[in-house]
DNA sequence: TAACCGAACTCTGAATACAGAATTCAGAAT
DNA sequence: ATTCTGAATTCTGTATTCAGAGTTCGGTTA
């Protein structure tokens, strides 16, 4: 029996492959990126990988480079200070809705999330920290109702697990989130849209001067650009 | 003397050329796109419209057809009110970040705005009037002092156009749009954000109630796909 | 007449080739 | 030692080709 799923093409696939070495900062800030290379180590030809850097460049993870060819955006304060600004309304929105139209699915569900989260902090694991957070956000998101949400709020993700990998790489972790996150899923489970989305704000607008009063903490990167790093990839079959 | 400026790609060429097609029209809800095609009217080869093509369903304006290639993303109501929805928060967000940062910019620069909105109207012309529309909202994310949030919306807005292109050929225009755009104008340029906000949310949400309203009300379209209209395409040299 | 099957055709994704722009490097001039 | 110039090299955008999947159409069968 055949399977109905699509075949993932070339394309989806490089383009997760280079997004998964930006987020883990193999391809650093400013690192230009090489066509031919990429295709080498990820064994297809350039052209699915220059299809792929033309989606990272138009969801914000790629910028053209001086010269020619394009580049990992670096890491601003000013963008993750917009970032959140535009954050704060849409997790706003996605808590609000979720508590509007699902706060049944989020009596469900939530618990286990939030025990997701707190196990990732006691394991001191930067990458399962980053990625409970997400779930909890993802699953505010899913629970508003509005696909588009998760849409948009997808590409800049990205963007802030890079910085977030860079803050807590180098700073302690922030104490209270998961109390946070606790106290905005009860509001969730407990309907109570405008509380909830208060809440959410307030959590989002914590985080950005959390982050972007690190990063300014963080010592400027030396203006050497490190040379690409050659890792070979294996392609998924 | 050589121009400074970047000369823009057969890419983004194309990218433009297909989105203007589609906003205008020209390619309908659910036509599939041939590829070979659009490389003959423009006259390039298959690669940079297949290119465009990817990042026009990055986008949201195209999506998988049945079987193979891209089709033009339908009408929908469910996804009009979702993008409303997202909308009015990213609206509120711009217009109370306007009033806040840029008053003065606004007072120097919002009466033309509002007075070419309002010949739009009298001109009677679909075009000029949704173009108008458009003008004084990215006027507002341009106050808004964050590149971010015209940079999110833009995509959006090319939906919003066929959608609005679609209601003004075969209804009649909303009458006080241009009095609740000079409302809003009032507040940013006073620098009272919190009203500006609110009522630019309340502008939103109501526009979303006309256009979802007025496209129920509108004939289902024919289940038969028209043929893809083939017109030839100048490339721009 | 309707359903099925296989051949022919169409279209897309990926690979390869080509041309031109950008970058690097070595040698000459100051 | 520094600067300049031109050749060589690298890289990117685009065009072309190839292979395979999907679609269409005509003929056959029930």
């Amino acid at each position: 029996m055949r399977s109905l799923a699509p075949q993932q093409s070339l394309v989806d696939q490089v383009y997760e492959a280079i997004l998964g070495e930006i987020t883990e900062g193999k391809f650093g800030p400013e690192d230009r990126l090489i066509q031919e290379e990429i295709a080498e180590s990820l064994g297809v030809s350039r052209q699915p990988v220059q299809q792929a850097l033309l989606l990272l460049r138009s969801h914000g993870l790629l910028c053209d480079a001086p010269g020619r060819g394009l580049m990992v955006t670096p890491l601003e304060e000013e963008r993750v200070r917009n970032l959140y600004e535009v954050r704060a309304v849409m997790d706003g929105l996605a808590t609000a809705n979720a508590a509007q139209r699902n706060a049944e699915s989020a009596r469900l569900d939530g618990a286990a999330v939030i025990a997701r989260g707190r196990a990732a902090v006691r394991s001191k694991s930067i990458a399962r920290m980053i990625a409970a957070d997400m779930e909890f956000h993802f699953f505010l998101y899913g629970l508003s109702g509005n696909p588009l949400i998760a849409e948009v709020s997808g590409p800049h993700w990205s963007y802030l697990r890079r910085v977030m990998g860079e803050v807590l790489m180098r700073g302690t972790t922030p104490d209270d989130i998961w109390n946070e996150h606790e106290a905005i899923l009860e509001e969730v489970m407990a309907g109570r849209s405008a509380a909830a989305e208060k809440l959410a704000r307030a959590h989002i607008a914590g985080a950005s001067d959390v982050l972007t009063s690190r990063m300014r903490e963080l010592p400027v990167p030396a203006p050497e650009t490190p040379p690409i790093r050659k890792r070979a990839l294996r392609r998924a079959r």
